[in-house]
RNA sequence: GGUCCGGUAGCUCAGUUGAAUAGAGCAACAGCCUUCUAAGCUGUGGGUCAUUGGUUUGAAUCCAAUCCGGAUCACCA
């Protein structure tokens, strides 16, 4: 049991003995007393001086008194200043804290529930390499998954990779076009920057091709153009012309419908037809070039520490949903339109009437989703499956559930969307067709040669070998890079900036990572004289604040777990490094004052080190021995 | 236009179930290595918590309005 539930506790049966009333954890609010006041936790007496009626001082002091009278192993002294009772906790409540854990490798850490979580994350297409965006997603979705194992679920991870569709189409039109038969073999590249190159190539291509039309358009000619999208054009171009105040959206509009009209994107519908009939040398092509893909993908997640229980594919997947549309009308929660399309009317929720599928029969991306939802609940039976997802799709997301909420799937209730934000540049967001894309191989190479430049600038390891030089630079470069991605909460967005390196000092991974370092060579050297003596002891200032950080863990985990977010997690473990660095140059550990003291600073190291340790690991990020 | 999210120090961010004088990191400046790793520690300066009004003993936090930025509102995925 954490301190601060032994506190309420003890208060409550304090207010209970004390006073006529019904006292509970949740009457009143306990906090960390602040640094420039005396004590350790504070409780505020303002909710309890208001149902009592008596003043802050008054009840402050009959209720520090009774704590410290009937608790003497717990509390040690009070003060109450303005409304706030500060009660100072034994120092031998913190020893036997320390004594009874400081080897304890799961401390913090949850006993199993029994619950059941899936986490979906990364989810690529297979039409391009991974990016910036789809880091914080991997590191995101893989972290709140072992956040959650933690707190004693069990969690399967997996990935739904968009492996058809026009994306996909449009790199083997350009290969076909364009390729001359280049592999990876061939070629040297790798898979997923192949097939991503020859996307590339059918975004130039295809804007040449629109070009012209687009002119023309714009100057009022409509030929090749017919039925809906003629309409709206007219009335675009229209309206461009009068100086509509849209005009910059409207002529993105434009462009989109002209670019839907070209030759090119013909030929790419024609071929998602073709795939879709199961023509043989399409789906030849396809297989071929996502295998190339999924070798480059592979790569890429071994790298950066992704992996998944269970892989779904979209091409498996996207009919799904379809017997869900029937068994939706005959429930009625979904009605049909006279030219025989299908919708469900969520005005009443204030949203909007949502297409289901299509008049020719086919389904859309929300009708397969919920297939796809009722295909993992049927395997899994999970309690609570959560999606890693941009906060682009929040509306998407509210709509899936209400879905599946109105037709009573078993699973509705558990969705959940773990929303973030777009990581920007400062000149805005990424746009692969402006190739202003960061992609994530580079910067993970650029981020193990900038921790290379800094080990060896600081010269501190050169008795490493060359395999150890290589871990090492791995280590601390993903270690920057993730913190970096997670030290933010999930859902604000965030600017990276290519030209400033992701630091390492201050509020980074590597200063978790130095930290973890300088403990274990303290560890090395004094393993011998392990923890014979009793350390009991006072607690120095230092020592003291340390240990009270360390105890929080397991609330930490569990608000982590609760809130859906790692950044708790990551501010949480920078604070104690900061508090251990602040006691490791204070206070000696090796020639510590006394041998009880001795033991006492080395079982704070211990736990300190397999805190760091655990906590890194949740965030995905291995600490070193040596740095 | 409707809905949702954000706006806190020069920059990047904590703090948002109301509570003591609003905190970190970076950058700037001043100190600290004959002693366990200086990727560290200590200190200084830096704020109209977007604006206005309200609720409250008490508001960065709750409510309302306004301003700024973003996302979304496809028979795309």
């Amino acid at each position: 049991m954490s301190v601060t539930s032994v506190i309420q506790v003890q208060v409550v049966k304090a207010l209970d003995s004390l006073y006529e009333g019904n006292f509970e954890p949740g009457s009143f609010q306990l906090s960390q007393t602040k640094p420039e006041f005396e004590g350790d936790y504070t409780v505020v007496l303002f909710s309890l001086v208001k149902q009592l009626k008596k003043s802050p001082d008054g009840l402050g002091n009959e209720l520090g008194q009774y704590l410290v009278a009937n608790n003497a192993g717990l509390f040690t002294a009070y003060n109450v200043i303005k409304g706030f009772l500060n009660l100072t906790i034994t120092d031998a409540y913190w020893v036997s804290l320390l004594q009874q854990n400081y080897k304890n490798p799961n401390f913090g850490k949850a006993a199993a529930t029994g619950k059941k979580v899936m986490v979906e994350y990364s989810s690529p297409n297979t039409n391009k390499p991974l990016h910036l965006g789809h880091l914080r997603n991997n590191f995101l979705g893989w972290s709140i998954a072992e956040i959650l194992k933690a707190n004693g679920n069990t969690v399967t991870k997996t990935c739904i990779v968009n492996d058809r569709g026009v994306h996909i189409c449009k790199s083997m039109l350009a290969w076909q076009k364009m390729g001359n038969g280049a592999t990876p073999a061939t070629t040297g590249s790798k898979g997923d920057h192949l097939v991503g190159d020859y996307y590339v190539q059918f975004e130039n291509e295809l804007k040449q091709q629109a070009a012209p039309l687009l002119e023309q358009v714009l100057a009022g000619n409509f030929t090749g153009f017919e039925g809906e999208p003629l309409t709206k054009l007219q009335l675009f171009v229209q309206r461009i012309n009068n100086g509509d105040a849209k005009a910059a959206e409207l002529k993105d509009e434009v462009k989109e419908l002209v670019r839907n009209n070209t030759p090119l994107m013909q030929e790419v519908r024609t071929m998602l037809l073709k795939w879709e009939e199961g023509d043989a040398d399409t789906l030849a092509l396809w297989k071929q070039m996502n295998e190339w893909v999924y070798a480059g993908f592979n790569e890429t997640y071994k790298r950066i520490g992704s992996n998944f229980d269970k892989t779904y594919y979209e091409s498996n997947t996207y009919l799904l949903g379809k017997k869900t549309v029937q068994w939706g009308l005959d429930k009625g929660v979904f009605f049909k339109k006279e030219d025989g399309s299908v919708w469900i009317d969520l005005t009443a929720d204030g949203l909007d009437e949502k297409l289901v599928q299509r008049k020719d029969g086919t389904s859309v991306y929300i009708t397969q989703d919920i297939g796809l939802a009722q295909d993992k609940y049927n395997e899994y039976k999970m309690d609570q499956s959560i999606y890693v997802i941009g906060d682009e799709q929040n509306y998407h997301m509210k709509v899936l559930k209400l879905i599946c909420q109105k037709l009573d799937l078993p699973n509705a209730d558990g969705i959940y969307h773990l929303s973030y934000g777009m990581v920007e540049l400062p000149t805005g967001r990424m746009k692969s067709r402006e190739g202003t894309v960061v992609d994530a191989d580079d910067l993970v190479d650029e981020m193990e040669k900038i921790s290379a430049q800094h080990t060896e600038e600081l010269g501190k390891v050169k008795d490493f070998t060359t395999e150890e030089l290589k871990q090492l630079y791995h280590t601390l470069g993903m270690g920057a890079l993730k913190f970096y991605l997670l030290r933010v909460e999930p859902k604000k967005k965030m600017v990276f900036n290519p030209e400033e390196s992701i630091d390492f000092h201050g509020f980074t991974g590597p200063f978790i990572q130095y930290t973890h370092a300088r403990i274990k060579s303290i560890l090395r050297k004094e393993a011998a004289t392990l923890f014979t003596n009793a350390p009991q002891t006072a607690l120095l200032k230092l020592e003291k604040e340390l240990l009270v950080q360390l105890e929080q863990y397991g609330s930490i985990l569990q608000q982590a777990a609760a809130e859906h977010n790692p950044s708790v997690i990551a501010s949480y473990t920078f604070h104690l490094a900061k508090a251990y660095n602040s006691f490791y140059t204070e206070h000696s550990v090796g020639n510590a004052e006394t041998p009880a003291k001795k033991e006492l600073r080395l079982q704070l190291c211990q736990l300190t080190a397999i805190i760091i340790a655990s906590a890194m690991g949740l965030l995905g990020i291995q600490v070193p021995e040596r740095m």
